[in-house]
DNA sequence: CGGGTTTGACCAGCGC
DNA sequence: GCGCTGGTCAAACCCG
């Protein structure tokens, strides 16, 4: 099920062509940052780097415009329930998913998040938490999950758009996004 | 007491 | 159809 299209390798320090992913990376947070209402992933305390940017469907308007415009993403989103549907054909979210080397699952985003399930996943010694957004009408989701294969990584996979303003300063983000340039370049 | 977490049960989709 | 797996629910529990 997890199809994502990678489009931040988590290898790009050492990888020969990181120059390419750093200019992604330069231009893509600072969009998340200005829509401020978009998303994030990324925690203040012991990340050391976001080490990637997987998503699942709409890569190319990553690409094509830079800013991702959350409402290419959200047409489908309100609609599909809590996972109940009825009559509903399958609706599938278009989802994020960041890889950050970190300590820690919980990242600080700045939303406050309620957590409703965990499952153990295969191949994965580590379970995945599963994340909803506390703010009321908002259906925002997100699954957290660390690799086995690597243990210092944690993927952080969003589902949805926030409808509210971030409920908290984003300076977190921004020292992310800091570290993120470092660890790309 | 209110809000968040834990955890087993339940359900749906998918492959065989 | 059956079993596996991912995703969600919800009751019990925890904590400030």
């Amino acid at each position: 099920m997890e199809n994502y299209t990678i489009l931040f390798p988590p290898q790009a320090s050492s990888s020969s062509s990181s120059s390419s992913y750093s200019s992604h990376l330069s231009h893509l947070p600072s969009n998340m940052l200005s829509n401020n209402q978009a998303f994030g992933s990324l925690h203040h305390n012991n990340s050391r780097g976001l080490l990637g940017l997987q998503e699942d469907v709409k890569v190319s308007s990553f690409e094509a415009h830079g800013a991702p415009q959350m409402e290419s993403f959200g047409g489908a989103e309100n609609e599909a329930k809590t996972g109940k549907k009825k009559s509903e054909k399958k609706i599938r979210r278009p989802r994020f998913a960041f890889q950050t080397r970190s300590q820690v699952d919980i990242l600080d985003d700045g939303y406050r998040w309620r957590k409703y399930g965990q499952k153990a996943v295969k191949n994965n010694k580590f379970p995945r938490s599963y994340y909803r957004c506390t703010h009321q009408g908002c259906n925002v989701k997100k699954q957290v999950q660390r690799l086995s294969k690597d243990e210092g990584i944690v993927v952080t996979t969003y589902e949805g758009m926030h409808t509210h303003p971030i409920e908290k300063s984003n300076e977190n983000f921004e020292h992310i996004l800091n570290q993120m340039q470092i660890y790309s370049s």
